[in-house]
DNA sequence: CTCATGTATCGACATATGTCAATACGAGGC
DNA sequence: GCCTCGTATTGACATATGTCGATACATGAG
């Protein structure tokens, strides 16, 4: 294959893909943003790896050595970003994994390592 | 199957997996943290759209409507994430996306989505 | 050499985020 | 009813982040 000089006075840019649309970018924003702490990728891989994708969170703040007020925090935020719903069960609240969630996230993955 | 009661006086914890290592954590919240802006979003996936995966970004900060020093910023966060490379040609930079870069992602995605 | 172009850096500003102590609230036992 | 347990919320604090104007720097043309 014969590979072109750079023309000097100019940029490579004959290719230019669209941008993806704002509103799409922002909601898969969202879905990185909930993930952009370690204490939520290592909840919601806790709760993914369970054998039907459900914890509680009592435990937690020991098992990850933080309080329980940034624990609630935490869980806020993935329920936020739709990666987890919640559901009161007498006084304990259980996390299930939102497999749909990362359904865009699944999309740039793809477009990144086509 | 038959679906046991939950004891009312103590939480579904039977089923504990460990958490996942701290550091890996870490290190896939790096990633996140740097597609957690929309403008970078978009601005990975332009470059992963094209056909070599390699774009220059002299025209983006117009495309995008985003200032230049903006738009540097957010190149060098994609850089320092790993997810793009940087080549000088001249006075142009282009970036090519890394797609190894991903790797942790998509280890999580299918934990998520199994 | 000067000048133009493209990009990186600095500094300032406003906003966002993670943390925890204190406290509020709801469920459940007695 | 009270008390305990588990969780949510508030407020304060420190740190992180996105933005742009101004400027510095490198490349390339003349």
């Amino acid at each position: 294959m014969i590979e072109l000089d750079v023309v000097p006075t100019a940029c490579c840019a004959d290719e230019r893909p669209d941008l993806i649309d704002a509103g799409r970018a922002a909601d898969l924003a969202e879905v990185f943003k909930a993930l952009a702490d370690p204490t939520r990728v290592r909840l919601l891989e806790h709760i993914a790896r369970t054998e039907d994708g459900t914890a509680c969170a009592c435990h937690l703040p020991d098992a990850l050595g933080i309080s329980q007020p940034t624990m609630s925090h935490h869980m806020q935020k993935l329920v936020k970003a739709g990666l987890v719903t919640r559901e009161q069960r007498g006084r304990w609240a259980h996390y299930t994994v939102s497999p749909d969630a990362m359904a865009g996230v699944r999309g740039l993955l793809d477009s990144v390592t086509r």
